[in-house]
DNA sequence: CTATATGCAAACCATTTGCAAGAGA
DNA sequence: TCTCTTGCAAATGGTTTGCATATAG
């Protein structure tokens, strides 16, 4: 389907954009996750391309982030995750149960989000929103 | 005053209903970790008990995030720090300047967190949401 | 008195780093 | 060709664990 292959070229015009090379490797790591239905941990995405260096995971998982491309979960126990960030702005609802994780956006939110912080005399850079609970299915 | 007394008794009490101790050591922990202006690493509430051993510092403050006395904070970069919840529900204004944290309630924006949930089929059973920028202050 | 909590040091494990070889542009 | 990237293995550093001792109840 075009969504994902405008995912990596998009994200290949992201590499050259910001002075990094396109790799197999990096297709690799970005085509692990997108490919997953639920976050993935550094393990299971190395598990997920074996020819690949832990090492190069980290660095690759890293660089991804920085791109903006793939987004860090931080589940309700600590652990950390790796999605893809299909939208530019969103938030997770993560199941505790089953682990998937679904995005989804909320104008509404966001700005309830916004008159909080000004009110606050904050000036917002970020910010995250992470729903846990019990999905649909489970 | 008499809040951060009324902290320690609850807490106390807290411990007791759930059937572990109360030492010095958990009291030492805890009033370093209210004693800060904001939330602190790990390794920073170990400077400020120097007689409690590291280990034990880990198992402390596991036990108090437990007992929901105390909540981790995660940073924009990753980094993991303890603040009190000095509110049974609040949210967290993270200024990546100087690293304060301001906690803050909106019911509308519980609401439309709700309410999302509900849309999804999603049961809630809890959720977290923190804005990162600058501070009034910076 | 008995079970829990603590300190210490060792063990663990995920992540990072240095360096030489490999590969993109 | 020249620089960026990767793999490997070693180093790192935060967190956990085992066990003997101390202490709350």
């Amino acid at each position: 389907m075009s969504s994902s292959s405008s995912l990596l070229s998009q994200t290949e015009a992201l590499l050259e954009t910001e002075g990094h090379r396109i790799t197999a490797t990096r297709r690799g790591v970005l085509k692990a996750i997108a490919a997953a239905d639920s976050p993935l941990t550094i393990e299971e995405i190395s598990d997920r391309v074996p020819d690949i260096g832990r090492a190069t995971v980290f660095r690759t998982v890293k660089l991804l982030q920085e791109l903006g491309v793939i987004c860090r979960v931080t589940l309700e126990n600590g652990g950390i995750r790796y999605v893809l960030s299909t939208s530019s702005h969103h938030h997770h609802l993560i199941c505790n149960e089953c682990g998937s994780v679904t995005e989804f956006s909320s104008p509404q939110l966001d700005q309830a989000i916004h008159e909080e912080a000004e009110a606050a005399g904050f000036e917002l850079s970020n910010h995250t929103v992470e729903l846990y609970g019990k999905c649909k299915h489970c």
